[in-house]
RNA sequence: GGCCUAUUCGUCUAUCGGCUAGGACGACAGAUUUUCAUUCUGUAAAGAGCAGUUCGACUCUGCUAUAGGCUACCA
């Protein structure tokens, strides 16, 4: 019988949600929308000193952003529209998703481990492991070592009882028996063979915090909450044995999911996996959207706000470790639903290629129409003081979205139509005002003067026989107007730019460069 | 140090034993253009090394090298 699909996605709130996160985010939310199964969302905060405030609602709003949906979990609530309203809910009948709030669940299932001889007491202060760790090169707590430390297998079990009575603080540790090979089957590479004799002890109940260790929650919540496939980072790779003798010792192995791990993103310079620092360091985000963190005080830079569109943020890291056969590279999130396979991820690392990147939004805004795009760029207007007709910015955009990767980037191709210029460029006086352009400029505005047709069409077909007959010369002259115009030597075609300013406006720039221009 | 994983143009990748090794980003060159761009065309650019299996290997195996990950009472 097939199983459902479950898989989740369960970060840590310790920050903004790293953009490696979030493709192992999407990679789960594929196939299980693939395979028409749950994606749940469940957070890891079982470290409590490294907990930082907003960082959950971080990575809710980031995934409803980008449009990656939850079905279990925490979630976003989408009822409410508008940013002010969005408020966390929690949907779904294995809850609670919060690994804090499940203390009790984790307590039972470590007495279980206990009590069937899969696990120990341990009363080793970290600092008398630290200094064991100085004083053996390579120390592990494991089978060969165990018999020396203070624990349950050395004191006795109630000895070790007496002690907790006591208030004596202790660890709960998993007892892995040595020479075994455990076998992880990966979807992605394969079987993985690890002898057990390399694994520790690993603790699986903290003194600390009266919480478990990630290995336990993470099991323990896999199981109950029916996860099919556990689709996360490379960097579980080694600790996936580990999981996997948990399973057998809780006896689940028959409903053990299947592995499944993702190759890590790393440094577009250099070695080593992709930081936050990274993105500081050579100037693009590394997040979703911009995190102020209240903890540290930082305030990282995000795609969001950098101007990305979030398709284009999704197809770019769909294909960062994925790629079908064939050419196709610009995909839309049901195509990505619809091909997506775990077989064709690929094995190695990938590094990040940020003007890849900005190709990507490149290709998403040629996409969109200009009334859209002009929805979005008025924000930039308004911040630049200018308020304009909508179906006017939509022209000028039309005129020049083709330069530019992303919406904010308009402002300086579009500046000019809706403010004179005040300054010429001077690389472009130097090179296109010559010494007759005065009297060239003083000829056109009279001849554009008694002009009353204004269509391109029209002016085009008087200005450029009034050049030829003159003899100017066509390069001459359309640049100097040009100049006029944009006070630069840039812009789209000149009858386009005269077609949006009108003839009132031209010809008052014209004079305005004239008085100007010595 | 130990263990694990990986290795095709600078980068992301296609190729699942027959390759003149394809595409994209980026780079460079040319064409177009009354400006700046855009666009178009083109060029350079790769199988880590060494063995082996095979009629034949980028594709399979081994070793080496290199890269990455893990090695916490962090996830």
């Amino acid at each position: 019988m097939e199983r459902r699909v479950r898989v989740r996605f369960a970060p840590s709130p310790t920050g903004a949600l790293h953009i490696g996160g979030v493709r192992t985010a999407l990679y789960n939310y594929l196939f299980a929308r693939q395979h028409g199964g749950d994606m749940l969302l469940r957070i890891e905060d079982t470290d409590s000193t490294r907990f930082v405030p907003g960082a959950e609602e971080y990575i809710l709003e980031a995934l409803d952003w980008l449009g990656i949906e939850i079905d279990e979990g925490l979630r976003m609530s989408r009822k409410s529209k508008g940013e002010s309203q969005k408020q966390i809910e929690s949907v779904g009948s294995h809850g609670p998703y919060r690994q804090s709030e499940r203390r009790e669940i984790y307590h039972r299932y470590v007495e279980q481990l206990l009590d069937s001889g899969h696990a120990y007491y341990a009363f080793d202060t970290p600092e008398e492991l630290e200094a064991k760790r100085k004083e053996i090169p390579n120390f592990q707590y494991d089978a060969r070592t165990r018999m020396t430390m203070k624990n349950s297998l050395t004191l006795g079990l109630d000895a070790a009882k007496q002690r907790i009575a006591d208030g004596e603080k202790y660890v709960v540790r998993f007892k892995v028996e040595p020479d075994e090979d455990v076998t992880v089957h990966d979807l992605i590479r394969g079987d993985v063979v690890i002898n057990s004799n390399i694994l520790d002890d690993k603790v699986l109940y903290k003194s600390a915090d009266d919480l478990p260790t990630y290995h336990l929650a993470n099991i323990v919540d896999d199981h109950l909450m029916e996860i099919s496939h556990v689709i996360r980072g490379e960097e579980w790779l080694p600790s996936a044995p580990l999981h996997v003798l948990l399973y057998r010792a809780f006896g689940w192995q028959d409903t053990m999911p299947e592995f499944a791990h993702l190759p890590l993103l790393l440094k577009p310079d250099g070695n080593g996996k992709l930081s936050k620092r990274d993105g500081d360091r050579l100037g693009f985000p590394v997040f979703p959207l911009e995190f102020h963190n209240e903890k540290d005080g930082t305030v990282s830079s995000g795609y969001r706000e950098s101007g990305y569109f979030p398709e284009a943020v999704i197809n770019f890291l769909a294909l960062l470790g994925w790629h079908n056969t064939g050419d196709q590279e610009l995909y839309t999130m049901d195509e990505l639903i619809q091909q997506f396979s775990l077989d064709r991820v690929s094995k190695s690392g990938a590094k990040f290629d940020y003007e890849k990147g900005k190709w990507f939004n490149h290709q998403y805004l040629q996409m969109k129409s200009n009334e859209e795009l002009a929805d979005l760029f008025m924000p930039t207007l308004q911040q630049h003081g200018v308020t304009a007709d909508k179906g006017i910015v939509a022209q000028v955009i039309g005129l020049t979205k083709d330069r530019v990767n992303f919406v904010p980037e308009l402002w300086e191709q579009v500046n000019f139509f809706f403010v004179a210029p005040t300054e010429y460029d001077e690389k472009s006086l130097a090179k296109r005002w010559k010494e007759d352009s005065p009297k060239h400029m003083t000829e056109l505005l009279e001849l554009l003067e008694q002009q009353e047709d204004w269509t391109a069409d029209a002016l085009d077909n008087v200005v450029m026989p009034w050049i030829n007959a003159k003899e100017y010369g066509v390069g001459i002259v359309m640049n100097a107007f040009r100049i006029c115009l944009v006070g630069a030597a840039r812009g789209p075609h000149i009858w386009a730019i005269t077609d949006v300013l009108g003839k009132e406006e031209t010809l008052r720039r014209v004079r305005t460069a004239l008085s100007k221009i010595s």
